[in-house]
DNA sequence: CCTTTTTGGAGAATGATTCTCCAACTCCAC
DNA sequence: GTGGAGTTGGAGAATCATTCTCCAAAAAGG
């Protein structure tokens, strides 16, 4: 196909527009995860790339992954996912009713944001999904960062 | 204050109700985060009610929010903090542009939503953030979870 | 090709979370 | 308010995801 090829060149071009070598262990993960739907772990994307490259190490997939991410090339999907953070969920306390987030990219600070103009959404293309709920997550940076360098 | 009595008593019974014994490191947890606008991690928690209980252990809260969540007085914030989930930011590929996801919540599935209604979303009220992304969330069931039983 | 720089692999280290085991505590019926 | 059954808490080990260290191998750029 040469749809593929060209998204290969894509990349290589991208990466040593950026600095990064492209070895063919850094290719097939972001192969992996281009052509997935599933929005993979690094151990998903280990195991799939370990069918064309049996001696890849996890590590190296959590090296390039936060490589790529570094350039702009990858996203993870959840700002959140280092620590688990909780909220009540009884009457008149915290998720008592609906409600939305932002978040603080940078210093991972939450804040309730209260917004009936966001509750009203509704998903149209639920894909078979049975959806129990429906969240707005606004990322950016709090007031404490903006000051401060982009990167923390 | 009656009213935090009142919300104290409104927890114990919820908890008796739903077959938890209400001991005081228990209540002391929930006291900390639902008076709190912070969504604090497990460790804050414990940071804040060791002032209260100096010898409170750590596993003790993550028993606790557990045991919280099971009968639904506490939520988490982020249903997909288990691992780090990655999609390509590349043109044509996953992430290239805004779009949404649909999580199942048992499972853990990710698929991507495209709503061109969503994407139009602006946030009002942002509380002094420099809002970069808004991203919907919708949580439920997928397709295969949903003959089976609720939780996983 | 040859040198410089970046990268990969192996395994140890770290951080978050869960489990195990036993003593202390809550609950509920008297 | 007492007693016993069942639940919970604490301490530390265990587990899981992720990161780091160190050296050999591979890529970049002449």
């Amino acid at each position: 196909m040469k749809k593929q090829r060209n998204d290969v060149e894509t990349f290589a071009q991208y990466c040593r527009t950026h600095g990064l070598s492209v070895t063919h262990q850094r290719l097939a993960i972001f192969e992996a995860l281009a052509s997935s739907r599933e929005h993979p772990s690094a151990e998903q994307l280990h195991k799939a790339v370990q069918r064309r490259i049996p001696t890849l190490s996890l590590a190296t997939v959590y090296k390039n992954l936060e490589a790529l991410k570094a350039i702009g090339a990858v996203v993870d999907v959840n700002p959140l996912h280092e620590q688990a953070r909780y909220e009540s969920a009884l009457p008149g306390t915290g998720a008592g009713h609906p409600h939305h987030h932002l978040v603080c990219t940078s210093c991972k600070k939450v804040r309730d944001l209260h917004d009936s103009e966001l509750d009203r959404l509704r998903v149209r293309d639920a894909q078979g999904f049975d959806v129990r709920a429906v969240r707005v997550q606004a990322e950016g940076l709090c007031p404490d960062c903006q000051g401060r360098r982009p990167r923390a």
